[in-house]
DNA sequence: CTTTTCACAGTCGCGCGGATGGGA
DNA sequence: TCCCATCCGCGCGACTGTGAAAAG
């Protein structure tokens, strides 16, 4: 299905068949390119992510039906985007409200109107952009084949981080992994259905940029002709929506190459362009137990994008920014972190980075561990679902303590979804709004709790454990290295300083990040409290916080390397001490709802 | 001058083979 | 004594950013 470009024989399959009598009529008359399923460059210059606007989608987020796609209320599409690239317009005329149309929005690498109309729908973090010609389908079914689903951004907090400087990613003619990397939680699909999930990347803007004066600017029209794989297909795909919905789908291993004439692992290289900006697009299709897409089937596919995973290709990294970034927080550049010893020999609270060993040593310890931290800093819920209906889903967390009911869950939700929206930011930068992310951090993580109880591990975060808790204590603790290494060689950078790293740094990102750890002890507690409370809400939220601050783990004395460990242990040990992983410890009721939520899909 | 390519050093995960210990 | 499982160390390969050289 994914091999519309000729070397992409590794997608040939029956599925190009039914792609192809899938094809809407959309696409057929308005894109020369149509059969070019994955030809990102057979677009036009008009084919482009078009980075939502703002101010429509906040406003709406106080509605709940605008978290539904589709609904006339719930326009998000904002002839602002659209009158950036004259050509978006056009094809939004084909648009429905949302702003794509939803016959062919489920063939975004096909479809002008879905890659220009999708952003507005899909940057509106409910981007799902159905499929077929059901669209409009408020009467989607909740649960079954068919169903909407929801899509977490796993490593958000690391996305932001970047997102901030203008994330770069290198490409190399064999290829190079994206990092921060494209990880997601899914929630939503039909246990038992079968699906494809990919990635595909595409060009976020019209412009050729360069990196000139400290910043990025932008330098004549981009180059549309590239060619090359623009798709990476999930090696675990086809698989069910249980297989999905039960771990951390994590692309890790896809690969980014300036080599168009790749002929080797085309199925895990994407071919872009250096010194242009992409934006990559999550898709889930609905397919046969064979892989093959039913095409009886109205709604099987479905789009998130998420506007923090914008990157600038580039051969060189050109901003020393995200140069220090990337060091601090990939574990394979950790041969490059000068303050290494400290790093790593410092207080737990002090860390910047995990180690891959880290993660590895919590994971074998704690069996789960690793994905019970995960839902302590979801800090983003893609949901095309009335968030009340998400919230009273049978996955919802019981929130009893008192962090959490300070806010409702209403109004954390929708401050939360308010701020995914904002985010999109403006569209040419697309630089977001972090302050009310930051402010909603731990209300937005509790839906994910349940899921992340993951029965299996993740490969691919044994390589790249930056678990959103990790990374997000990355933030202020790597100023060392900005100060030593930014400041003195970039004095034009804008933020030369480690202060001026992140402009947050000194007085907002570490109140932020204590906020954080709030967040995380309170749904520690709101998970303990389910389970006999054997800590009070605010004794594990001080606990937790105190074990970090002083270097000790929550379960007992430990060595050296239990206290690395305890990265993961100590905020997770509330909760994966009673999962059913463990032996000493009864079954928790998040773990009893982890189950009910398969047993009533 | 800008951009790309390449070799390099450092780190880590994984797999293999040998050593060790327990049970039949 | 043999078999099996587990543990440990080593080497290889993958991966990273750096910095110089090459290419355009």
């Amino acid at each position: 299905m994914l091999g519309g470009e000729g070397e992409s024989s590794t997608f040939s399959s029956p599925k190009d068949a039914a792609e192809e009598r899938r094809k809407s009529p959309a696409v057929d008359g308005n894109d020369p390119a149509a059969g070019n399923r994955f030809a990102e460059h057979s677009m036009g210059s008009d084919r482009y992510y078009i980075p939502s606007t703002i101010s429509k989608q906040s406003g709406e987020t106080a509605n709940p039906s605008s978290f539904i796609p589709y609904t006339p209320s719930g326009t998000v599409y904002t002839p602002s985007s659209a009158a950036r690239y004259p050509s978006a317009l056009h094809l939004g005329s084909v648009l429905p409200p949302t702003g794509f149309s939803p016959s062919t929005a489920g063939r975004s690498h096909f479809s002008p109107a879905y890659q220009l109309g999708q952003s507005p729908g899909c940057t509106l973090y409910p981007p799902y952009t159905g499929s077929g010609t059901a669209l409009g389908s408020m009467a989607l079914p909740s649960t079954g084949p068919g169903m909407r689903a929801q899509v977490y951004l796993c490593n958000r907090p690391l996305w932001l981080k970047f997102h901030r400087h203008q994330t770069e990613m290198i490409i190399t003619k064999q290829g190079r992994r994206m990092f921060p990397f494209l990880s997601f939680n899914i929630a939503g699909l039909s246990v038992t259905a079968h699906y494809n999930v990919f990635v595909e990347v595409v060009l976020a803007d019209p412009n050729h940029w360069r990196f000139q004066g400290g910043k990025w600017v932008t330098c004549g029209k981009a180059d549309n002709s590239s060619q090359g794989n623009k798709v990476y297909i999930h090696p675990e795909s086809p698989n069910t929506g249980a297989h999905w919905m039960r771990q951390e789908i994590s692309f890790s291993k896809l690969k980014l190459t300036n080599n168009k004439g790749t002929s080797h692992n085309t199925s895990q290289m994407i071919v872009l362009q250096s010194l242009h900006k992409y934006q990559p697009r999550l898709h889930i299709v609905e397919v046969t137990e064979d892989g093959v897409e039913d095409i009886n089937s109205e709604v099987k596919t479905q789009c998130f994008t998420f506007p923090e995973t914008q990157f600038i290709a580039v051969t060189a990294y050109q901003n020393t920014d995200i140069t220090q970034l990337k060091i601090d927080h990939n574990p394979f550049a950790k041969g490059f972190r000068d303050n290494y010893d400290s790093m790593y020999t410092a207080p737990e609270s002090d860390r910047l980075t995990p180690s891959p060993t880290d993660s590895s040593r919590a994971h074998q310890i704690v069996p789960g561990t690793r994905y019970t931290m995960q839902p302590l800093f979801q800090d983003q819920f893609v949901n095309n679902l009335p968030q009340n209906r998400f919230y009273n889903s049978e996955r919802a967390v019981p929130q009893t303590n008192s962090l959490l009911s300070s806010q409702t869950e209403d109004g954390a939700s929708q401050r939360w979804f308010v701020t995914s929206m904002q985010q999109g930011g403006n569209s040419t930068s697309n630089k977001l709004d972090l302050t009310p992310y930051e402010g909603e951090y731990s209300s937005s993580l509790l839906p994910y709790g349940i899921k992340s109880l993951s029965m299996q591990t993740s490969h691919a975060l044994s390589y790249y454990p930056d678990s959103p808790f990790t990374t997000m204590s990355a933030g202020w603790g790597s100023r060392a290295a900005y100060q030593r290494k930014v400041t003195p060689s970039l004095p034009w950078s804008p933020r030369p300083s480690p202060t001026g790293a992140f402009p947050e740094d000194s007085g907002k990102v570490k109140p932020q990040v204590e906020e954080e750890v709030n967040g995380s002890g309170a749904l520690i507690a709101s998970w303990t409290e389910t389970q006999s409370a054997a800590l009070s809400l605010d004794k594990a939220d001080s606990y937790s916080l105190a074990c970090k601050r002083r270097r000790l783990p929550l379960n007992g004395p430990s060595t050296e390397d239990s206290q690395s460990s305890t990265k993961c242990e100590d905020l997770a040990s509330a909760t994966t001490n009673n999962s059913s992983y463990s032996k000493e410890a009864p079954p928790s009721k998040g773990m009893a709802a982890y189950y009910s939520f398969y047993a009533n899909p």
